[in-house]
DNA sequence: CTGATAACGTGACATGCTGTATCGTAATCG
DNA sequence: CGATTACGATACAGCATGTCACGTTATCAG
């Protein structure tokens, strides 16, 4: 794929241009996003960033997908299913709200509707939250714990809170949120 | 405020641009949007946008929030909280999935996070209907028949699982799902 | 009927971002 | 060294922006 004659691509423009990018878009939001000021704050030319992303959609997408890549969530294992659940949302929780990342998301909502590259990304995102969140529900489910009747239904409802939240409330987004809707949706 | 001399505003153009906007904001998304575009769909010139909206965010906020003036929440009032809940929220996706309302408010989800008008309007319109919650949501809470330790809690479980599915997930929004969510919620 | 007032359409304008292309230069490989 | 690719600089047409001036049209007060 990469080509292996002539010259090299500067290392490290990729992430310059991914950083401005994150940056720009909690700044000015993704309507206000500009690929000029992007290449500006990068360092690169306009040019450069065509190249490397065609469309503003390309770029975010390629942005966010590689701060994504940064973390690597583990699902915790106590015994206790509650602290658990506990312990994985709050992850989820302080990667939405320690950095511009939530804010990212909160922008990308309304292009996904017309953009794959992010429908796609918030997909595949979301799936893999799910995926770690069933796993801990399916045993709170099997000792009858659940209040909800299914599974995905547990997770709409604890997902759901949190980014309604992030994205139309605006209220405190902190680990005791995440104590007080874990315990409605599983019986201790 | 309305000036009472010179030539009045033609009938019916205020509506024929808030109508334009709402239906290309669900089109091509906010950023897409175009003011060049709603002059031309609301059969008006361009100067005649500028003059009634000064920026693309405060036309929006018009066109949006006299969408909403056309409904009329009611609290239903059966004996039962249960089924209470189910049709005051049943309204609530019914507003949201049977016109292009519901992809109007993920639009506006990123650029309310700039514009103080966007902003101003999902804060009001949340706030009407948190207040409609609350009021039910208080009485199943006097009976001991709520899950979460407290009626806002509850409110974000609720409200987060319908906006969850609606600007995230997509997945189906309907009756059943209105009911699953009350009922894990709301003890029987 | 007349004059004042305001809405409207047309056309124009400078500005800024877009997406693409051309060119010269720089870096790396075989 | 020669082929190949990355990069910056520059230029370009296209489009939307926000604002202006102008002429026309509709309404009211006298």
């Amino acid at each position: 794929m990469t080509a292996t004659v002539g010259r090299p691509r500067r290392p490290g423009t990729d992430a310059a241009i991914a950083a401005a990018t994150i940056d720009l878009l909690a700044d000015v939001g993704y309507a206000g996003l500009t690929i000029e000021a992007v290449a500006i704050r990068s360092g690169v030319s306009r040019p450069t960033v065509y190249r490397r992303h065609a469309t503003k959609a390309e770029l975010v997408a390629a942005a966010m997908t590689a701060t994504l890549a940064t973390a690597n969530p583990v699902v915790p294992d106590t015994g206790d299913v509650l602290v658990d659940v506990e312990r994985l949302l709050g992850n989820t929780v302080a990667a939405l709200t320690t950095s511009t990342f939530g804010a990212s998301v909160a922008e990308i909502v309304g292009p996904a509707r017309h953009e794959p590259e992010l429908r796609d990304l918030l997909d595949v995102a979301l799936e893999e939250r799910r995926g770690l969140l069933r796993e801990l529900l399916g045993r709170a489910e099997r000792h009858g714990r659940l209040s909800a009747s299914d599974v995905d239904v547990a997770i709409d409802l604890l997902l759901g809170a949190i980014y309604f939240r992030l994205l139309i409330s605006g209220a405190s987004l902190d680990d005791a949120f995440v104590t007080d809707i874990v315990r409605s949706v599983i019986a201790p």
